[in-house]
DNA sequence: CATTACCTGCAA
DNA sequence: TTGCAGGTAATG
């Protein structure tokens, strides 16, 4: 399920090796609608012979830039893949498009449930896109004062906000489970609520599991893997995403974790650390156990 | 605001 | 056999 540390992780992998390579062909495989309607032809006629100047992220986007005013808008959605492989390999698993370079090599999207797409955009049509996405979490202007401020004048609550890729760009239903459990704050608290204190935390908390992410390269839950095929080493740094399920203790205080479905999606929290009102500090002192967690922290990004 | 559609593999 | 997984757009 990429999310943006693992949308940051394909973006680096394309970067070392996709740059100034000139496309020669598109092949189109088992999904046609794969660029959103484009055919095959009409995609050879306007790639053939672009070179890829760069790669950039934004939230979960992957913006390939092209020599002509043209630019590849890719999004992975859940299953999708991107993958650097010799032209003579083979299609990969539920391969829908190869983008075959200059170099003996092919870029391949593959997608087992076909919601990922390749758009080709002209570049400047890409402020729309940047005007409905919020802020980035690891950028500059992410302060936890502008969270606080955001937080405060919304209501809801607070993991559907934190989802809400048009206040925060970036983070997905793992990240956010992780965040709000760093943070001690319960995914189901009226946003506006948020004191300012709290906020720290949870500025605080998104950087650090963001940056933890990258850093590790992702998290592999089932099957993310980075433009080489390598699997991310992050899924075993989560402290609560996933255990919920499996009836697994709160790493903090040893209690039981719960499950339950907030906006839609699956969340698991910890009922003592992430108390459901107000702002009493949880019950068991987390400081030691606290400090051990941050000494996961990886050098910052 | 919440729910559904889009898809498919896999766990229950 | 059912339903869950979840990013985003569309719909109620």
């Amino acid at each position: 399920m990429p999310e943006l540390p693992e949308v940051e992780t394909v973006r680096i992998g394309l970067e070392q090796s996709t740059i100034g390579r000139v496309i020669t062909e598109i092949v189109f495989q088992q999904f046609a609608d794969v660029m959103g309607g484009l055919s095959s032809t009409s995609a050879n006629d306007r790639l053939s012979g672009q070179m890829i100047l760069g790669v950039r992220r934004r939230a979960k986007y992957l913006i390939v830039d092209l020599d002509s005013d043209d630019a590849l808008l890719i999004h992975l959605r859940m299953t999708g893949r991107l993958l650097v492989v010799p032209s003579a390999q083979p299609p990969i698993r539920f391969e829908h498009l190869a983008i075959v370079l200059d170099n003996g090599t092919d870029l391949r999207f593959g997608d087992q449930r076909k919601f990922g797409r390749v758009l080709l955009v002209d570049r400047g049509a890409l402020v729309h896109l940047d005007s409905r996405l919020g802020f980035e979490p690891l950028g500059r202007g992410f302060t936890a004062t502008v969270l606080h401020n955001g937080l405060r004048r919304r209501h809801g609550k607070l993991k559907n906000i934190l989802l809400d890729q048009r206040f925060v760009a970036g983070l997905g239903n793992i990240y956010v489970d992780e965040a709000l459990f760093r943070a001690r704050l319960h995914p189901l608290r009226p946003a506006s609520t948020i004191t300012l204190e709290e906020t720290r935390r949870l500025h605080r908390a998104i950087r650090i599991v963001l940056r933890q992410g990258i850093a590790n390269q992702g998290t592999t839950f089932s099957s993310f893997e980075n433009p080489y095929g390598e699997q991310g080493r992050n899924a075993s740094r989560l402290q609560v995403y996933g255990k919920g399920r499996t009836g697994g203790d709160c790493p903090r205080c040893g209690n039981p974790l719960e499950r339950l479905v907030v906006g839609g999606r699956g969340t698991t929290v910890c009922p003592t650390c992430q108390p459901r009102h107000g702002d009493h500090p949880p019950t068991p002192s987390p400081e030691i156990v606290g400090e051990s967690l941050n000494s996961q922290r990886p050098a910052s990004v």
